[in-house]
DNA sequence: GTCTATTCCTTTGTGCGCGATTTAATCTTG
DNA sequence: CAAGATTAAATCGCGCACAAAGGAATAGAC
């Protein structure tokens, strides 16, 4: 393809993103759940107060938009509650709900299951992420 | 959130991604594009000869449901022509047309903006590169 | 207290991304 | 050459992802 340095480095992300939510897929799809949507349970999971809508964007960066929808669908499959906040109704509190607190134990595996598949050890893993977060954290920043 | 080592390592390039793609947003937005619109340009713009839809799925990692819908948007944008192979009727060869190929030059800065955007020098930006692309062609292969 | 600005979430519209299925053309095998 | 298998695109349905706009509740300024 030809492409200058920067763009063959952005393009590695965006390919190894999808290949890596294609390795998750037939584990998720045990679970019921996507990519997405395990994220923000894994956010609560290991939350013991429920968080808002805000708060979980915050975690898995993304926004309301993307999110709403998202969590109308883990309601749907009865693994969320959703409701506002008494304190400041602006707010929606979502919390887990028995099925979706059990779900964490089906899960347990998941990880090490993704840690197989890329044949890589955990420092390196640990490595690779850091040297990634920076450079997003870095664009971010410069997101003016 | 608290991932085990391979899901943070995981969340970091989808994290990474979305940021890097938001980089390009506003570079692409004055060429009319999306981003992997540009790249299905790129691989365009390095091939001398028309590439079939399923050529272009290889170098961009995408199959022909996502590509046939896009495709039709850079034709109605007049940047492509889409037309069947005479040698062999099952296949689509894509061209670029004038406006298309015209382009190239517009978006030649590119490049060095995300570059710049990135903090990193070129050498760092090779060795992530290769390091993530190696992860996800593991990952692919061990998609059986 | 009222008026305005801000915050939080939702809604709407567009464009991926992919599994599953379909259609049409080509290849294969007998 | 005819019948079945294979291949290439297209189609369909669903779920992100995000810009832009909207509505409801709270916070701030006076």
């Amino acid at each position: 393809m030809a492409l200058a340095p920067s763009d063959m480095f952005c393009f590695s992300l965006y390919s190894a993103t999808h290949a890596m939510q294609q390795a998750y897929r037939p584990l998720l799809e045990n679970l019921g759940v996507t990519y997405p949507q395990y994220l923000v349970l894994s956010a609560l999971w290991s939350s013991k107060a429920p968080l808002t809508v805000g708060g979980i964007g915050q975690q898995v960066q993304l926004d309301s938009s993307t999110l709403t929808p998202l969590l109308k669908r883990l309601e749907a499959a009865g693994l969320v509650r959703r409701s506002r906040d008494p304190k400041d109704e602006r707010q929606v509190l979502v919390s887990l709900t028995d099925e979706g607190t059990a779900l964490e134990a089906k899960a347990a595996h998941i990880p090490e299951c993704i840690l197989e598949k890329t044949g890589l050890d955990i420092e390196t893993l640990q490595r690779l992420r850091s040297e990634v977060l920076a450079v997003a954290e870095k664009l971010r920043a410069e997101d003016d």
